[in-house]
DNA sequence: CGCCTTTTTGAGAAATATCAATCGCAGTGG
DNA sequence: CCACTGCGATTGATATTTCTCAAAAAGGCG
């Protein structure tokens, strides 16, 4: 399957800025291959040398780096229309991970056109740095609940923060959201062991903030539930789509 | 005082990528101010929604977020030659504050002027990504510190972090580095409280990897402390400096 | 049904936080 | 010179949080 940019779906979302036909034609052109990946596909591998850069058209994705002893830190999860592998394009080499979570599908631009991408439409240039800079404050945003937030908090910062992204994108349908992490993932990603996280997960729900089970996740109260984490960040929208 | 780009000292050291006279002009004109503010001051302010792009020429600083209630979490540290303010300068409003560590000089790139600069310079836009990419990965590295390194590896891995990127700048002088963090701040940096901060410092210095005192840090096994911090990142060299 | 992954539970151990002083030292005013 | 003040470092005692280990329960799937 090959999804040409000028008619691509995700485009018209409102979490996106429409653009221009003439842009859409320079990024169309840009753009090497349609992958489709399974579940669980790594497709950066830390210390890889030539990684591409990605757009994530379909599905669910995370960043991730581990210590020498197998300890491992989810960085950031990715939604559609986030760019995975910024840094690993441009640097020598990856200093992170990257899998799929979902089954995927992902727009390629390859590392080498990256600087004639610069010189031939400096807008989308722009618009690489912007997206760089919205992951940075992703992990920003995710540093602040591992370092000062207690468990509780830290789940309810995620789940707030994943909702307020996916909505935009038309993820949430009547109150629901299919949330495809395994507690282990949110344990990775908040710096919290397996067990812990699933006992404060229970403690959380029984306060009826919101529900979760079998990939389902249903806020019942989005205000009180971001009051609870001190979450107060809205996604920054609309934003480019690379 | 005012150091033009061209006669700027800290453009020959090491740790910085040679540029060819010509970006070096440009590079100037973009500079519209070099300000000197003293330690503490801060010049990026949580949800200042006007905030310029910045290039620290001298002295050390720091990002931050906090949650309502005043918990503080420490982002990154930036050192002379790191861009501050990329984030701020591209959204509508800062997600996080920035603080002078010390009394020091900074380098302004108007925000305004951005555009122009990736129309005007495709290389500098380049190099602008690059380094928003480089500020990523340390706060990458110090998630993965926050949420999976023990008390005493997540100290070490920030001293061996901060003196990997300090030797190259030439701050090292015979084996001593100047470290103007409090351990307030490394405990804000690290997601630890200050008493236990304090506690694991003492005893890891008693284990004679290295010694720090009166704001001065020796290094005794660079090697064995990046070891038992589980630190093998190296600092990027050399590196754009705009 | 049997097998695998994920979730859940219980109990005890370890790490980290909090509270409350005290100490050391540099600057400051008398 | 000395008392006084303020900030950062240090210490001891105690309270919480979070982790680890071990095992059982619950689903999903061929």
């Amino acid at each position: 399957m090959y999804v040409p940019c000028p008619s691509c779906p995700l485009r018209r979302k409102p979490a996106f800025r429409q653009k221009g036909e003439e842009e859409v034609a320079v990024i169309n052109s840009m753009k090497s291959d349609h992958l489709t990946l399974e579940a669980g596909s790594e497709f950066i591998h830390p210390e890889q040398s030539d990684a591409e850069l990605y757009t994530l058209f379909a599905g669910w994705a995370f960043r991730y780096k581990e210590l020498g002893d197998g300890r491992r830190q989810i960085l950031s999860f990715a939604l559609p229309g986030d760019l995975i592998g910024l840094q690993a394009s441009l640097f020598e080499k990856s200093f992170y991970g990257a899998i799929a979570l979902t089954d995927i599908q992902l727009c390629v631009i390859p590392r080498r056109r990256m600087l004639r991408l610069f010189e031939r439409m400096p807008e989308i240039a722009y618009d690489v740095t912007w997206l760089g800079a919205r992951s940075e404050a992703l992990v920003d945003e995710n540093l602040l609940s591992v370092g000062r937030r207690g468990a509780g908090e830290r789940i309810a910062a995620l789940l707030c923060s994943l909702y307020k992204r996916a909505e935009p994108l038309g993820l949430v349908k009547e109150g629901v959201l299919e949330l495809p992490l395994t507690q282990q993932h949110i344990a990775d990603a908040l710096g919290l062991s397996l067990v812990h996280t699933n006992k404060t997960l229970a403690k959380l729900r029984s306060q009826g903030l919101f529900t979760i089970s079998g990939g389902h996740l249903v806020i019942r109260n989005l205000r009180g539930l971001s009051r609870f984490a001190q979450h107060f960040e809205e996604d920054l929208a609309p934003r480019p789509l690379i």
